[in-house]
DNA sequence: TATTTTTTTGCATACGATTGCAATATCTTC
DNA sequence: GAAGATATTGCAATCGTATGCAAAAAAATA
């Protein structure tokens, strides 16, 4: 029933040659004979011999294992991202572990002080609220890290990041050119540059345009706060003709509470622009317009800038940002007549 | 910047014992006494000292790593699984290495070897298409497995689902109830358990009223095929009243079809019926009739399960329904008067 | 063929911990 | 205070692999 471990003493065993062949055999670049390779590689195959990851990581240093820091589900963007991250790691060698930094499962030192128990060769952090202390945490214990969809003022940290600046701007010359005269906004967690940067863009476009902004509500990027936000700036006296919420998942907590709950048109009495682009946002019950952040282009920033920054300790950190279209669809009016 | 590493060695020297005399202070149940016992922790919080988790896992034969094998994140119903299993485990000392099996990441022994590499201590195959023979594997190789939301007729395999013939027949009798007349399925990929399952409870609870299927397309747990089979089912010359979707998500693309494609009133027309109750099942936009699972119960069901397989190696495979509510919203009629 | 250069090979050690065993220290008990 | 029982401690081996070094083999050169 449990299967021994072959190891590659019987495989060298088996071979009739030494432990170091095996695993010379094992390890491109080293230097073997063809005749012995093949050797090595028929005994090996005949006892399912495969070399033990953990015990290699313990000489050559590295574990091959990158950790992912995650707060937060429920943001349709990241399981699609999660995905894209392992694959690509994986097609690269390496291998995702999960760390979960939700508020019930402990604070930054236990999820920092786990990751470096098992040697993670890097970190990706997309957790919104503990990305920049643990960054700082990672890089002083020099463990490379990449701050994912989270962007810091800090030069020295790396980070991957759509063009949230540019993506506000998008957003607010669409909304002027359809001919909107009241704008409203609903912001994310502030502690977020992603939150920040959206409405810095989306604000100073508007002032170009002699606007500024009708109404601003705070969500969070949480459901019920984005549900009391979205009630309490569509149940006010007046109230905005076109609404931009810092992301899809608000966006769409947004639009049930004015189409649901205020019994609203959208597009025709209040226009709803989103951020992200999850697959949700096309399906027809919603046809959101929004900005779509490429996840798989972001991924792979992120994956090269990372194995960049482990393979040459003295890259230097880089912070990439990537421009994304803004998706026209049903849920904002186009021209105001 | 590359911060030195600190090992045992160097905390046994600044506190003036010998290394074993450190590892024993971070082995629960080892023999030391408290004096010791303090030097050693103050000497290791000094340095900043944590035992090296793969080291370790070097001579205890246990990595305190468990694979998780996901196929396809578009199904909502997994993040959440995802996210509660990571925090569950974490909780328990264990940690979740991700292993995608996507078409494009190669075949079942690439993620099956791969697993070994990191001598998993145990496997939790979320995936459906590979499930059944990594099972299989795994079991030879001595590496316990658990299935989730994921049955095998095989009865050494150990499998934790939501039950889901109960809650076909839930369906059948809401339906029959509520007065429908002519009741369609849109079926899952037939390989799949789940989807069996949830056919038979259906049907059997159907035929126990004297009624048979009025129609039957087959969606395959996946977007595209998913619209289609809306399509052919709600464009034939006489469509059913109701629909009951062999999960949420493919029922969400149903009625996108149903309403803004073809036109028709969901409940007034037809009415719609999901399974799993994914959070977007609760929004407005779609309001869906749907059987829980209770993930945050099936997750602590397989996380003892799993660790009781890893620390008793002779625990006995065991299969594991929960069952779910029926969560009654507004897509389905309740009285046909 | 003899010599030099290059490639292959095995030996032995190291990585950072755990653990059986024997030695030592501490505690009981008389 | 001595003898026996018990609790601590350190030594040394071990887990499975990689790799520097020197010896051996093969290839290249003369």
């Amino acid at each position: 029933m449990a299967a021994k471990k072959i190891t590659s003493v019987e495989v060298a065993k088996l071979a009739g040659v030494s432990q170091s062949a095996v695993s010379r055999v094992f390890t491109p670049g080293a230097s073997v004979s063809e005749r012995k390779k093949e050797k090595v590689h028929s005994a090996a195959a005949k006892l399912g011999y495969r070399p033990n990851v953990l015990a290699r990581s313990l000489i050559t240093g590295r574990s091959r294992i990158i950790g992912l820091v995650v707060a937060y589900l429920d943001n349709y963007f990241y399981p699609e991202a999660v995905e894209l991250l392992s694959n690509a790691l994986q097609k690269k060698g390496y291998h995702v572990l999960v760390f979960m930094a939700s508020k019930t499962a402990g604070n930054i030192d236990d999820v920092f002080d786990e990751m470096l128990d098992y040697q993670v060769d890097g970190v990706i952090a997309a957790s919104v609220a503990m990305s920049s202390e643990l960054a700082v945490r990672c890089n002083a214990a020099g463990v490379p890290v990449v701050l994912f969809n989270r962007a810091q003022d800090d030069e020295r940290l790396s980070a991957v990041t759509s063009d949230n600046i540019d993506g506000g701007q998008k957003v607010a010359k669409f909304l002027i050119a359809g001919g909107h005269k009241r704008l409203g906004y609903i912001a994310g967690w502030e502690g977020a540059s992603t939150q920040r940067d959206r409405e810095v863009g989306f604000i100073e476009e508007m002032k170009k345009h002699g606007r500024s902004l009708f109404a601003r509500e705070l969500g969070n990027f949480n459901t019920g706060e984005a549900r009391k936000a979205a009630r309490k700036m569509f149940t006010a006296k007046e109230i905005p003709d076109a609404v931009f919420v810092a992301n899809d998942h608000m966006a769409f907590i947004a639009m049930d509470v004015i189409r649901f709950e205020l019994g609203l048109k959208i597009p025709e009495q209040v226009s709803v622009v989103g951020y992200d682009d999850v697959p949700v946002a096309s399906w027809p019950a919603y046809d959101l317009t929004t900005v779509r952040q490429a996840a798989n282009q972001m991924v792979t920033e992120t994956v090269s800038l990372l194995l960049e920054c482990i393979e040459d300790q003295k890259t230097n950190p880089r912070q990439i940002q990537i421009k994304g279209p803004l998706i026209v669809r049903g849920s904002a009016k186009i021209s105001n007549k």
